[in-house]
RNA sequence: CGGGCAGUAGCGCAGGGGCUAGCGCGCUUGGUUCGGGACCAAGAAGUCGGGGGUUCAAAUCCCCCUUGCCCGACCA
């Protein structure tokens, strides 16, 4: 390619809002263009490179025995209304009418559509295992994209779904998907862990999140540098400790201007390990059948000296959704917020009481009258309510594995894997004849890699002042060709054998300074440049220097294919000798 | 959806009732230069996000809308 003839053009300066590193050279070298709110375009280079880490994706995904399919963006609604969730789902999913009125959505994943598609594909056991995926654009109303090519509502996805007999089946393609996205990323030079994750509401499925990890990220990952236990903080697990006591005398006392746990704890000279915090919650349940919505109070008890993980007590309630209640929602039950607990509440509402304030004995609590707090209370005797764990884990809590010190860090995450069991082939009616002639419903399992977002977190994770300096393997060209001389003629033959020589070579061939000529290469990052100036040429030699290193050698102009190949293989190899073959045991 | 900030030339920004709307970079033409974002000269380029209002006069003040960014809610 030469640059005299590129599509897109580099910019000195940042445009504003690139707020990260990745995404400001990214926008700047000319990878990629926004067009609105979380809606970007690729550009040649960004097309390039996006291609490079799909053909990876692929080679990995054949590897694992997957099939690629392509399905439809749009799809015909009534799919989603037979699992259901083209009622549970709210705004992120876009909707829209056909010219005859049918319900049509644009599918944001595609359970669904390949359910439908197996169905009529699978009647017997001898047709299983299967696995599909496909690479392709996925649309998700977001209610809040941000962070560049991190988080957005356009993007492409590769998604594969797996069809087994059994969990053993679905156990085995599971941890072929496990070690081969390791390989995907450690391919693409991109450093990678897997943690636990937000299981969904139904308990027992097993999900597995990859995460990059970096300050840019939005989740935050516990974890446990003794044994190595990590969680999204969703769902991450701790050692808690409790205070079992025998159990006192309830007792009411006047407590004024006490509405947080703090000035409680001063007045009345105490921990707040000692207390019971109550935390209202409004959650939305919706029936999978008829799409009707009902909302209910949620009551959570915790204990004062831990807070509320809310996807934790999503969970517990099992609620589609979550959101802090209003005043008057509270004190229709009963309840007086800032002096607040379950004992005295009315009405219907669901009560989640955390093990830390149900193993713990004499709390205070708020006693639902203005200026008011129990002395102990204790669980069973004075309240009722599901017992479960909402506690958020943080950094210093201790690990529930090892009781080592936890640590919490910031991740992005790049892809995920689930084993998604009948959820969808029993309520889309996918079923097989099993050999003993029973049917049963097909055991599913859906992963997911954002294509989009590997690359915005790959520059971030490969670039240093002066630009991005991209692996090998995902760079968009091998080469970046300079050339000094006003006489081309070298340059061109250069240029010539290095293509005859099957290497990717950018040329700038512009009529350009050689300061600004090195900021574009510098900006791009391609792993090797090769520089044609008059220095060296003296000497029949051009100069090679390597993005990531800065080490420079010169070769004469007849060796320089060979020479070039040599330093991509090496650095192509020490990618491959770092691949992560990783398993779950 | 709540809170905050912003929208002025391709990009980054200044101007904040008054006469011809500026600056840097980029762009065009000519010349000089030629190994780390060169220099000189002459140019081109703007519905000041949109609509309405106030005013003799609006980029500037007021109202409505819209778009983007940041924080939060949210993230199938």
């Amino acid at each position: 390619m030469r640059m005299s003839n590129m599509f897109s053009r580099t910019l000195r300066e940042a445009p504003s809002g690139a707020d990260s590193k990745g995404y400001e050279y990214l926008l700047r070298a000319g990878y990629i263009r926004q067009m609105g709110a979380g809606i970007f375009s690729l550009l040649p280079l960004g097309f390039r490179a996006t291609a490079k880490i799909e053909a990876i994706i692929r080679e990995e995904m054949e590897r694992i025995g997957a099939q690629e399919i392509l399905m439809p963006v749009v799809n015909t609604a009534d799919i989603w209304k037979e699992t259901g969730r083209y009622y549970s789902i709210d705004k992120e999913m876009s909707r829209f009418e056909d010219r005859a009125g049918r319900d049509m959505v644009l599918a944001m994943t595609h359970e669904e559509a390949v359910t439908d598609l197996a169905r009529g594909e699978i009647d017997s056991y001898k047709r299983l295992p299967l696995l599909v995926y496909q690479i392709q654009t996925k649309w998700r109303d977001d209610p809040r994209p941000r962070a560049g090519l991190i988080r957005v509502r356009e993007f492409t996805m590769k998604d594969s779904y797996s069809f087994d007999r059994d969990q053993a089946g679905l156990d085995k393609v599971y941890k072929a998907h496990y070690k081969a996205y390791f390989r995907i990323f450690s391919r693409c030079a991109l450093p990678s862990i897997a943690v636990g994750a937000d299981s969904g509401m139904m308990g027992g499925k097993v999900s597995h999140e990859y995460m990059y990890l970096s300050p840019i990220g939005e989740d935050t990952i516990i974890t446990c540098p003794e044994c190595g236990y990590t969680a999204n903080r969703q769902v991450a697990a701790f050692k808690k400790e409790y205070f079992p006591e025998e159990e006192k005398e309830l007792k009411k006392v006047e407590t004024p201007d006490t509405k947080t746990i703090d000035s409680l704890c001063e007045f009345l000279n105490i921990e707040p390990r000692q207390t019971a915090k109550a935390v209202f919650m409004v959650g939305t349940f919706v029936d999978d059948h008829t799409g009707e919505e009902h909302e209910k109070l949620i009551v959570a008890i915790i204990r004062g000296d831990l807070d509320v993980e809310e996807s934790k007590l999503s969970n517990a309630a099992r609620a589609n959704s979550i959101r802090p209640a209003h005043e008057e929602e509270i004190t229709s039950h009963g309840i007086v917020p800032g002096f607040g607990s379950l004992i005295g509440a009315t009405g219907d509402f669901i009560a989640i009481v955390d093990d830390s304030a149900a193993r713990s004995n004499n709390l205070v609590a708020g006693a639902n009258e203005a200026g008011y707090h129990y002395l102990n209370t204790n669980y069973g005797r004075d309240y009722s309510g599901t017992v479960a764990d909402i506690a958020s884990a943080r950094d210093g809590f201790a690990c529930p594995v090892c009781s080592k010190k936890l640590s919490a860090s910031k991740g992005v995450e790049i892809g995920n894997i689930f084993q998604l069991g009948t959820r969808y082939s029993e309520s889309m009616n996918c079923y097989y004849q099993d050999e003993d002639g029973t049917r049963k419903p097909v055991i599913m399992g859906s992963y997911g890699i954002g294509v989009g977002r590997l690359l915005a977190c790959i520059a971030e994770e490969h670039n240093d002042e002066a630009g991005l300096a991209l692996p090998v393997s995902v760079a968009p060209y091998q080469v970046h060709l300079i050339s000094l001389v006003k006489d081309t003629a070298v340059a061109e033959s250069v240029y010539e054998s290095l293509q005859n020589a099957g290497i990717d070579v950018l040329y700038d061939d512009r009529k350009e300074s050689a300061g600004v000529k090195f900021a574009d290469a510098d900006l791009i990052g391609i792993p090797v440049r090769i520089t044609i100036g008059n220095r060296s040429l003296k000497e029949g030699k051009v100069e090679v220097k390597i993005r990531t290193t800065g080490e420079t050698t010169s070769f004469l102009v007849e060796d320089l294919a060979d020479e070039v190949k040599a330093e991509l293989a090496k650095l192509q190899k020490e990618i491959d000798d770092n691949i992560v073959e990783k398993e779950l045991n």
